[in-house]
DNA sequence: AAGGCTCGGTTAAACGATTAACCTCTGCTT
DNA sequence: AAGCAGAGGTTAATCGTTTAACCGAGCCTT
């Protein structure tokens, strides 16, 4: 692999003026600007990573550190991270931390040990030290001190209690996640703000996000007494699903049930299930971004952005809206 | 961060002497092995592993290229992957082709300029090239004149072959994938051989990996006339049971399905699939183990594992052995 | 007792970039 | 005309390792 020293020689210079002009660090006359370009793409160059690292001590990489690739949450974001991290010139080191914290502590120790010139990092758990060295932006889950970019989960909760509304359902019961997760706290938070007055919750389970249910819920579930049941969760929507299918009960037209996430599957799922989405990928891209900024600034004040989320309206809650209507015409309708 | 040249200082002795007996190089007298281990210890050093990439002409850490991350397929196995090349102390950077064989290309050369030890490659098609200036295992798509770890996919197909004969099923109907992919033929012949005398091929389509599926196999599951349609994948298997519900048939009473691969979502689709499990962990972890292998022993032959396969057996395909027996006893059945 | 081996260690030269310091012209200013 | 500034280059030091070449001191061998 040609290496600079071959560059200078073909062009006919010192190797520091063939740097300095690929780098554009300082001003060159333009035939000698010319003769280094030539040379440079006839022998194919390309500077070595390795020794760039050595000298500045950073190198053109970047880490990323996640709880569980098999969350199928991440996939779809680690997918966009990588191209957005490529397209910005920098490979992308990419660390599981097996929900596990001490695991994911090595991960950054050895990310340091890398000299990456940044990480993205998806914390296990919220509460985090950030004194790194290396700038770092969380996704989802913001450390404090530490730029951030998150998803709007609180407005997804308002746009879930929207749709609700707009479905004509008055009765709902939630099947919320771990209210320790700001995440979930904040869906749940944004929901009930949209709900209020209009929304009655006929109750409220507290649930891990996973579609085994705690038994309270799945008894709950036998007789939900409510007309759309709100998962904090895809993966609590299909365990509602399951738990109201045993139960005998045709989702959606005696119960609807509304997910969260857009999971993968969840158009794969019997019926196909109404849930809100994540902008994954805009979340990724602007963690990458967001990352490349800071690398160039590291003084500047700290970042935080959040993502607009989605509602995708499938096939799992009914338009109760409807039925009412076509009740009430015959009924008591005006011409 | 502790150099080298510290912890020579620190132990009183030069750097060739503790660069040596920290990789044990060469012999050194106990009482210098001693004083250096402590000085590095007490120091908390750890390579640059920049300097040591430059120096050596390749760095510890291994690439990854995968066709698309967000292929359910792929984050169980890239877990493992990362998992066991961590353990050998390797980093990995991983990149995503996205399903385009010149961003392949690209990724390939991007890890050869960052002089990577070797890489676990899953190429997006069959017929690719392997001159690279890295040591390559595949995953699951052989190449020629490169390492491979592949699933059993023919074990695969005999598996189901074996479990619809068990259960009873006399015709069956197939919907395989594309004939080009090797695994995919695997599969089918894996089947039809251990099917051959037991079981009568109603029909088949050759279909693509999703599932959409192509209107000649959708019109065909409105009349299935078989009682099990075995899917060389599951995505193909979530596409059946849309269509034979579509049609009003229920599954697993009217006509089972069977699919192939066990992605995450199996269980969670209505009725949960029956389908065969790819030892995704296996494949990732065999695949680093060869590739350290062979970087240790870049000269030996070809190495080639594949790994066995397992049925899953969940709610969607019927039992017609009872169904038989209960309505053959009555009217023929002996004592 | 002198020459040859080992053994355990040191010196110094790489690896391939970046970059501070310096050098040499031109072209202006005064 | 002398002096100065600045533009455009070059030289050489440096980053932190690895590793070939060397060196001195004991220990055998003959």
């Amino acid at each position: 692999m040609a290496r600079l020293k071959d560059v200078a020689q073909r062009a006919g210079v010192s190797t520091a003026t063939v740097s300095n002009v690929l780098r554009g660090a300082k001003p060159a006359t333009p035939a000698v600007q010319r003769r280094v370009l030539a040379a440079a793409a006839e022998l194919g160059y390309v500077p070595n990573p390795h020794a760039q690292s050595l000298r500045t001590g950073h190198s053109r990489a970047l880490g990323l550190v996640v709880p569980d690739l098999t969350n199928p949450y991440f996939p779809a974001l680690v997918q966009a991270i990588e191209a957005t991290a490529r397209a910005l010139g920098y490979a992308l080191i990419v660390m599981d931390a097996g929900n596990d914290g001490e695991r994911e502590h090595d991960s950054l120790v050895l990310l340091a040990t890398y000299r990456v010139a940044g990480v993205v990092w998806v914390p296990v758990d919220d509460r985090q030290t950030v004194d790194w060295p290396f700038p770092i932006v969380t996704v989802d889950r913001p450390l404090d001190g530490c730029d951030a970019v998150v998803a709007d989960h609180a407005q997804g909760g308002a746009l879930v209690a929207a749709h609700a509304i707009a479905r004509g359902h008055r009765r709902v019961g939630l099947l919320s996640g771990p209210r320790a997760l700001a995440s979930a706290a904040a869906r749940r938070t944004g929901f009930l703000g949209a709900a209020a007055g209009a929304l009655e919750i006929a109750w409220e389970h507290e649930v891990p996000f996973s579609s085994e249910l705690p038994p309270a819920a799945v008894e709950r579930l036998a007789a939900p007494d409510c007309s759309l049941v709100v998962c904090a969760n895809d993966a609590i929507a299909v365990g509602a699903l399951r738990a109201l299918r045993a139960a005998g009960a045709r989702v959606p037209q005696d119960v609807s049930v509304i997910g969260f996430d857009d999971v993968p599957w969840a158009e794969f799922v019997e019926p196909a299930l109404t849930t809100v989405r994540q902008p994954l990928a805009a979340l990724g891209a602007g963690a990458v971004a967001m990352l490349h900024a800071r690398i160039a600034a590291p003084g500047d004040a700290r970042r935080f952005e959040t993502h607009p989320v989605t509602l995708v309206t499938r096939r799992s809650v009914a338009d109760r809206q409807a039925a009412t209507v076509a009740a009430a015409s015959p009924a008591g309708g005006r011409p």
